[in-house]
DNA sequence: TATTGTTATACTCTATAACTATA
DNA sequence: TATAGTTATAGAGTATAACAATA
C-alpha cells in the first residue's frame, strides 16, 4: 500500500469509481453476450425461451413439484406471469397441474414424462454451451472467478471465514 | 496437476461441466441482481429506462453526435427500436436530430444542453451505485475480477502473453 | 439498385390490479 | 379476512418486414 502514489483524495476516489464502472460494464457485457447466445440457441434448436427453460429447470430439481406461488418466488416474477408460462408449457404437455390434497385452491406443477425427457436433452446441450462459452478460462481461473463472485454475492469471502478460524 | 486424483475421464468431464454450470449461474445471478437494482433506481429516481440511459451514454461519448445507424450498431438492436427511443428522448427535449450535410437521408443525433445536464446528474448517481454495489470486493479483488473477465471476453489473457514473454 | 431511416406489426416478458374460489 | 391462483391490461424491449426518401 505504501508503494501507491499519494493522490488527492478526490482524484483517487474518482479514479477508483471509474475502475469500478469499467469493471461493471465488462461484467455486464460478458454476461449479456453469453446469455444472448444461450437464449438464441435455445430458441433455434429447441423452440423454447429462457424463462420457460428456467421454469422447467426449477421443476426438474423438485420432482415432487412446486405450487404456482413457489414458482413465482423462485423465478422472482409475479404470479400472473407464472400462470402464462405454465399454461404454455401445459399446452405442449411438458408440465401438468396436479391437485394438492388438503388445499383445493393450490396445486402442484410437475414435469410430465415427456417434459422430463425434453428437459434432459435441452439441459445437456445447455451445459455443453456453458462449458464452451466459459472455456477461455482455465479450470483454475474459473475457480478464482467463482470465488470472487461469491464474495460479491455474499458481501464477504468464504476464505475470510476460513482465515479467521 | 499431478496432485489431482485420477478420475475416469467421463466422470471428470461431468464434474467440470457442473462446475462451469454453477459458475455460469452465479455469474448470471450476480450480474442480474446488480442490473435490476440499477434499472429500478434509474426508474424511481430519474424516470428513465436502461436502454434510454444507455443511448444517452453513447451520445455523451460522441459530442459530435451519431447517426441512427451508428446508434443501432452500438446498442446492438435493430433500427426501428432506435427510432422509438430517439423519438421519446426528443419528445423530452433531451436529444435532437440535426441535419447531416451531404446526405439528406441521415442525420446526427446529439444530446441537447438539457440532455447533457440531465445525463451528467444521472451518470454521477449511476457511478456511485456501481461503486456501492461492487464494494464487497476490495480494489485488488476488483482488479482480479476485471482481468478474469478480460480473458473470458478475449479468449486469452494479457498475463499469458506476459508469462510467455 | 443500395442505403437510411420510419412505420406497422407481433411477440415475450414484466408488473399491477381486480377478480374467483377456497381456507 | 386472508390466501392461491387467474384474468385483464398496460408498458417496455425486441425483431421482422414493408415502405419512403435519398444516394
Amino acid at each position: 500500500m505504501n508503494s501507491e502514489p499519494m493522490l488527492d483524495l478526490e482524484v483517487r476516489a474518482h479514479a477508483e469509481h471509474h475502475a469500478s464502472l469499467r469493471l461493471w460494464l465488462r461484467l455486464l457485457s460478458c454476461t449479456t453476450r453469453i446469455e444472448d447466445t444461450i437464449r438464441q440457441r435455445l430458441r433455434e434448436q429447441f423452440g423454447i425461451t429462457l424463462p420457460r427453460f428456467d421454469l422447467m429447470a426449477q421443476l426438474e430439481r423438485q420432482p415432487e413439484g412446486l405450487t404456482m406461488g413457489e414458482l413465482s418466488k423462485r423465478m422472482m416474477v409475479t404470479g400472473g406471469n407464472i400462470t402464462a408460462i405454465v399454461d404454455q408449457l401445459e399446452g405442449e404437455a411438458l408440465v401438468q397441474r396436479q391437485a394438492l390434497p388438503g388445499d383445493r385452491r393450490a396445486y402442484r406443477v410437475c414435469l410430465t414424462a415427456a417434459g422430463r425427457s425434453a428437459f434432459d436433452r435441452m439441459a445437456r446441450s445447455h451445459e455443453a454451451w456453458v462449458v464452451e462459452l466459459l472455456s477461455p478460462l482455465s479450470e483454475r481461473q474459473q475457480q478464482q472467478l467463482h470465488q470472487l463472485l461469491s464474495i460479491l454475492k455474499n458481501g464477504n469471502s468464504p476464505l475470510k471465514s476460513q482465515e479467521a478460524s
